[in-house]
DNA sequence: CGGTGAACGTA
DNA sequence: CGTACGTTCACCGA
């Protein structure tokens, strides 16, 4: 089927939906599979083959903004095919940011975009999944993803809900609709939220490209790396087994009569350092580091930790089934965690330890332009909180310079009363310092006291760019103990994530603003790390995508804020290795 | 076989 | 100084 396209004018920010048939699970590898496009004057259903050309012609004449239930389904083949696009609606992105949490299934977003109750959502019926002969559904439509009640059918969407062409029509409307519900719902909670649903979205639609095109890899760089630390891949299982025992026994060997203990279990590992007089009540490394003058089985307990790190998790098998045969680093990347909303990434990308940082490399007639930014969080602090003292201090390249004179006391202490007053110290002592913080920027810290404040009262926060963190959700690691300590745990959760959070917006309008300016450079986003940005650029562009990626700061920054009183500095460098950097 | 905690890497 | 996430392993209970 074919797509007429009418003439009319280029009219930004008119939205076009594009939807791809739920059923696939990979919508790259299904040509003749349907997806819909669905705008003011278009409604096309299109096999996947000629999907791109479709998209690419509206994109060219209308630069519409591209609405999905969720790029990483319905804008994957246009990934894949190259298509650029300059700007989108995420729908389950626009979710997260108007609501908070994880879950942004179609019909928990729709749900919310109505006003209906989130916590009655529709339940497929386990006898039959596709019985549309409820009461609910006697009035509608039966080829309609409604329901008589409004909601969308609980199997819409999903890989079990089978489409025809009406069908998947259907379903881009309902995109149409639930996106512009959105809007209206974001518009009114909050000055910026339509704004971070786009960057929001971008990031996603980034993350589907981070995904595609991987981190380049040295491949004999990372060999050499794996081998010096875990030795030679083994090419049998005995011989796995040889290497691992030997690896064991630089550790055994400094306990006669205890060659049995399994270094891999916590619990025999504590007898067997109890029985050299190291008594302790877990073997985490900062609890052990005091003893590795104790006895040597110490130090060399630490050691084998390491290796085992790269052994395991970092090591051979790691490199073959993560790097491609284009030696590319590949893992899955989410535009938006369910807590204050950073990114996340798999198969390494985000924990990868330093020392094989030198095994990422630029390929070949290409560079790293690399960039991060500077004191983000104090920063974010200051335009978050509007505190025109502090506002004051992001002027100086180092923001803890001015703190520390306004304080009167060193730049070590000022930090650190700075980072205490952030994110909650337990122990130690800023004591002091933090009194003469309350003085010196007490709209900064009345910000930050009114997040620790709602979090013990289990109230949402909003972060600046409008995104909702709920506080109902179990905190990851509160050790057992009073309801006086979960309370505290959750003012401190609620206090790190309007900073964490705000600064992972903007770090995401950056990246979006990155990725749009070098786009004509060749140059392409290869890792997002929450304040860094990897991009690989041809070597003869990397000083223009340079200047570009510190103007994309400027101006992310300047829209973000609505303001040039808080200054925000990223450190950009042209590299071939990651390990160049300074830091 | 799925969930949990320990451990540790990154920011 | 805290928060967050991803990965692997051993253990637990079904």
């Amino acid at each position: 089927m074919s797509a007429s396209l009418p003439a009319g004018d280029p009219t930004a920010g008119e939205r076009v939906a594009v939807v791809v048939d739920p059923a696939l699970a990979d919508p790259t590898q299904e040509s003749g599979a349907l997806a819909a496009v669905v705008g003011p004057g278009i409604s096309a259903c299109v096999r996947l083959d000629h999907l791109a050309e479709l998209v690419g012609e509206i994109e060219a004449s209308r630069r519409p903004r591209w609405t999905w239930w969720a790029a990483g389904h319905d804008a994957l083949p246009l990934v894949a095919a190259r298509v650029p696009l300059a700007r989108c609606w995420d729908i389950a992105e626009a979710h997260r940011v108007a609501v908070g949490g994880w879950d942004a299934s179609p019909q928990l977003a729709w749900a919310a975009a109505h006003g209906l109750d989130t916590g009655a959502l529709p339940r497929a019926s386990a006898g039959d999944l596709f019985d549309f002969d409820s009461p609910e559904d006697s009035a509608a439509d039966p080829g309609s993803p409604l329901r008589a009640d409004g909601y969308l059918r609980p199997d819409v969407g999903s890989p079990a809900w089978p489409v025809d062409e009406a069908r998947l029509l259907a379903w881009a409307h309902a995109a149409l609709d639930c996106a512009d519900r959105q809007e209206a719902l974001l518009a009114s909670a909050s000055t910026r939220a339509v704004a971070t649903a786009h960057s929001e979205s971008a990031a996603a639609l980034l993350c589907v490209e981070l995904a595609r095109d991987g981190l380049p890899v040295d491949r004999d760089a990372a060999t050499h790396l794996i081998e010096a630390a875990a030795g030679p891949r083994p090419s049998s299982e005995a011989q796995a087994r040889e290497i691992r025992a030997r690896r064991d026994a630089q550790v055994l060997g400094h306990v006669p009569g205890r060659e049995a203990t399994d270094l891999r279990n916590p619990l025999q590992v504590r007898e067997l350092l109890a029985s050299v007089g190291v008594v302790v009540p877990s073997t985490r490394k900062w609890v052990l580091a005091p003893f590795r003058e104790t006895h040597p089985v110490v130090e060399a307990l630490l050691q084998w930790r390491k290796a085992e790190r790269i052994a395991t998790t970092y090591g051979h098998g790691w490199l073959a089934t993560h790097v491609g045969a284009d030696d590319r680093l590949r893992g899955a990347w989410t535009a938006c965690d369910g807590a204050a909303g950073r990114m996340t990434a798999q198969n390494g990308l985000h924990n990868l330890p330093a020392e094989l940082r030198p095994a990422i490399a630029a390929h070949r007639g290409h560079v790293f332009v690399r960039a991060d930014l500077g004191q983000i969080e104090p920063r974010v602090l200051a335009a978050v909180s509007g505190d025109r003292a502090f506002a004051a201090a992001t002027r100086a390249d180092d923001l803890y310079a001015p703190v520390a004179a306004a304080l009167d006391v060193d730049r070590p202490t000022a930090k650190i009363a700075v980072l205490a007053a952030m994110y909650g110290q337990r122990s130690g002592a800023a004591g002091e310092a933090l009194k003469g913080l309350e003085r010196a920027y007490p709209t900064a810290m009345a910000y930050l006291d009114r997040a620790y404040a709602a979090g013990v009262r289990r109230q949402p926060v909003r972060t600046f760019g409008g995104r909702t963190i709920p506080l109902d959700r179990t905190l990851a690691d509160v050790p057992p103990g009073s309801e006086a300590a979960h309370d505290a745990a959750r003012g401190r959760f609620a206090r790190n994530a309007v900073i964490q959070g705000a600064a992972a917006e903007l770090f995401k309008a950056w990246a979006a603003t990155v990725r749009a300016t070098t786009r004509d450079l060749g140059a392409q986003i290869v890792l997002c790390l929450h304040d860094e940005l990897l991009v690989h650029v041809p070597e003869p562009a990397a000083e223009e995508a340079q200047d570009r990626l510190v103007a994309a700061l400027d101006d992310s920054a300047r829209r973000w804020t609505g303001s040039t009183q808080v200054r925000f500095v990223a450190d950009a460098s042209i590299l071939r290795r990651w390990s160049e950097a300074k830091d």
